[in-house]
DNA sequence: GCTGTTATCGAAAACGTTTTTAAAATTAAA
DNA sequence: TTTAATTTTAAAAACGTTTTCGATAACAGC
C-alpha cells in the first residue's frame, strides 16, 4: 500500500507537509497542496485507518449493540431495516459500523470492553435487553452513546411515538365501531410500557370497558404465543370483536388462529398490528397496523450519535422522537 | 486504556516481555509469564487493535460485501441468516465484521479500496450482481475472499445445492400428480441458471413438457411481479396446475394473485416457492418450499475464510455445496 | 539596511504494539 | 574454575500516521 511517505519522497517533500496538505491544513502553500493531493489521487493513496486512529484515537467506527439471539437481532425486520438507515447515514458521514457482543473468541470480554478494544467512537444501542449489565455497563462508560426506544439519564435517545401510535389505533378501532378490544401485548419492556399506557388511556378516554383478561402479556415477535392467546381470547363466551397483537410479525399467529377456528379476519374478529413491516401489505387480508418511521429513526440516531462524537460541546442530550402513521389495511371491519 | 506501558512499570519489567508473556512466546520464563498475565487481568488491559494491526498487518476484521439496495440486503431474510450465523462463528474465532461498500463519506472509493483502507483481513461476498465491476476488483486483489452463491475460478466458494433443490421439488410435485408445471424464475445470476437448469433437466427426464410461455423470468424478493406473472399465467385457458415461484417472500405475491381470482391455493392452483423463510410457515396454506441451510452456509463460509487467512499455505480452493431439504407444507394439493 | 511579522516547510516525537537483536543471567560442560 | 551453551530479559526499531515546535524564507515597515 502507498503511504504518505511513497508521496513525499515522490514530490520531494516531508511526510509532515504531506499529511498537513491531504488534510487541509492552512500552513502549506496552495501550489504544494495541489501539487501533493494530485499525486496522492495518481499514486491511489489511502489512509491507514489503523495508524490515523492510534494517534488521533478515532477509528471512524461506530459500535452497534443489540440482542444477537435467534429470531431477533438481524433477522428482526424492524432491526434489519433501522440498522439499514442508520449504516447508511453512518457510511455517508464516513463512518463504518461494528457489532459490539461479549465474549469475542478465546477472550472473555464486556461487550464495554469490546468498544474499548475496538475504540469506536460511539455505540447504539438497539433492540436489546436495557435491564442487562452489559447495557448498564456501557450507558456508565465514557463513550458516546445514543439508545433506540429506551431512555437514560443524561443520555440521547430515539423513540417510536409508541403511546401515540396506539392511541391513534385505538381512535381508529373505535371510529370502525368497535367497542369490545382486546389487547396482546409484548413482553417487560420500555416500548410495552409505552403502548400499554397509550392503550389504557385511550381506552378510557373513549370510555370503554377495559377488562383484565382481556389485557393479555405474549411476546414480541412471537407468533405461536400470539396464536395460542388469540384462540384464548375467542374461545370464550364473550369476545372482543377486534384484538391488538404485539406486532406484524406476531399478528401472523393471530390471523391463523382466527382462520383455524374457522372466523374471518375483519368480518369476524378485527385485528390489529404494530410497526408496518413488510408483510403487513402481502398478507391478505391486509394488516391494519401502525408504520413505525425505521428509517427515520436510524438517520436521526446516526445524527444525533455522529454530533455527539464530533461536537461533544455544542451537542446537547436530548430525547427524540419520531412519528408513524396509521396504516389502513383490510382486517379492521365496520361494525353498527 | 491501560497499556502494555502500564504493566510493565508495575511488573519492573520491560515492555518487550511483557508483550511476549500475553502472547505466549516461549522466551520468558514460567515464573514472569504467570505474573504478567495476572497483572494484565488484574488492571483490565485489552490489546489496543489498532496498534496491533498496524504492526501485524491483521485486523482480525472480516469485510462483508453485499447488494446495499432498499428492499436486499440487511433487510433480506436469506442473507439476515446468512450473516448472523457467518458472524456468530467469525466471533468464537475472535474476527469482527465490517461491511464493505464503495463511497464511504465525502472520499469517492471503491469496495476494494474500501477493504484496503479498513485492511480486512478476508471478505466474504454474498447476494450481489457478481458482474459488478466493484466484485471483480476483489476477486482480483489479494486479499482471501469466500463467495456466496457463485464460484470464481481460483476462489473458494458456498453454494447452496440450488439445482438439487429444484429437482426434489419437480420430483415432489410430479409425485403429487402435476403434469403441467410453470416455472417463474429470478433474474439473470448463477444461482437462477442453476434452478433453471435444474428444473429443465428434471422436467424433461419426466418427460414432462416445457413450454416456454410457461417459464417467466421476474425478479427475486418481488412479489409485485409474481402477482403479475401468476395472474398472467391463470389467465390463460390452457393453465397450469402448479407454479414455481422464485423464491417464498414474492411467493406471496403468487398467492395473492390465486386468492384475488377466486382461485384455492392447493387445491385449484399448487403453489411451490424457494428458500424456507420464517414466513414460509406462517402463511396460510403452509407453502411449500425448499429450505437452504443457512446456517450451515454462513458457518462454513466463515470457517474456509478464516483457515485462507490463518493458514494460507495448507488451505486450498475450494467449492462446498451445502444440501437443503424439501419442506412440504400445504399449498401443493394432490391431483389424480 | 535592520527588525519584526508572516507564510511555508521539515524534524522529531508520539500513539501502542510486535519483533529482531543484543545483552545479561543462568546453567551445563570441560 | 573457566568456558561454552542456554535461558531469560531488555533495548530499539518499526508500522503509518498526526502534531508540535522550530527553522527558513519572504516580505513588510521603518
Amino acid at each position: 500500500m502507498v503511504s504518505l511517505k511513497d508521496i513525499s519522497v515522490r514530490c520531494g517533500v516531508s511526510v509532515a507537509t504531506v499529511s498537513k496538505a491531504l488534510n487541509g491544513h492552512k500552513d502549506v502553500s496552495e501550489a504544494t497542496k495541489e501539487r501533493l493531493i494530485k499525486a496522492a489521487k495518481e499514486m491511489g493513496y489511502f489512509p491507514n485507518s489503523q495508524a490515523r486512529a492510534l494517534k488521533t484515537n478515532r477509528t471512524y467506527n461506530l459500535g452497534v449493540m443489540f440482542l444477537d439471539e435467534a429470531g431477533s437481532g438481524l433477522t428482526h425486520e424492524f432491526f434489519a431495516r433501522l440498522l439499514n438507515s442508520f449504516k447508511t447515514e453512518a457510511e455517508s458521514a464516513g463512518y463504518d459500523i461494528t457489532f459490539i457482543n461479549r465474549d469475542m473468541g478465546s477472550r472473555k470480554m464486556t461487550t464495554y470492553e469490546h468498544c474499548k478494544y475496538r475504540n469506536v467512537d460511539g455505540v447504539i444501542i438497539a433492540c436489546t435487553d436495557f435491564s442487562s449489565p452489559d447495557v448498564y455497563e456501557v450507558i456508565n462508560g465514557d463513550i458516546p452513546v445514543v439508545t433506540i426506544d429506551h431512555t437514560f439519564e443524561c443520555r440521547s435517545s430515539v423513540l417510536s411515538n409508541n403511546e401515540q401510535g396506539i392511541e391513534e389505533l385505538v381512535n381508529y378501532a373505535y371510529s370502525m365501531g368497535h367497542r369490545k378490544i382486546a389487547y396482546i401485548q409484548g413482553n417487560k419492556s420500555a416500548v410495552a410500557e409505552k403502548r400499554l399506557k397509550g392503550f389504557l388511556q385511550s381506552m378510557s378516554q373513549k370510555k370503554l370497558e377495559i377488562r383484565s383478561e382481556w389485557v393479555i402479556t405474549a411476546d414480541y415477535h412471537n407468533p405461536e404465543l400470539t396464536y395460542k392467546y388469540t384462540k384464548q381470547l375467542l374461545e370464550n363466551d364473550n369476545t372482543p370483536t377486534c384484538i391488538f397483537m404485539p406486532d406484524d410479525y406476531s399478528a401472523i399467529g393471530g390471523y391463523n388462529a382466527i382462520k383455524d377456528m374457522g372466523l374471518r379476519i375483519g368480518r369476524d374478529v378485527s385485528v390489529i398490528g404494530y410497526d408496518g413491516i413488510a408483510y403487513a401489505t402481502l398478507v391478505s387480508p391486509k394488516l391494519t397496523t401502525y408504520a413505525q418511521d425505521t428509517e427515520e429513526i436510524g438517520v436521526r440516531a446516526a445524527k444525533k450519535l455522529i454530533a455527539l462524537i464530533e461536537e461533544p460541546q455544542t451537542t446537547f442530550h436530548e430525547v427524540i422522537t419520531i412519528g408513524g402513521s396509521l396504516v389502513k389495511g383490510e382486517s379492521v371491519g365496520k361494525i353498527n
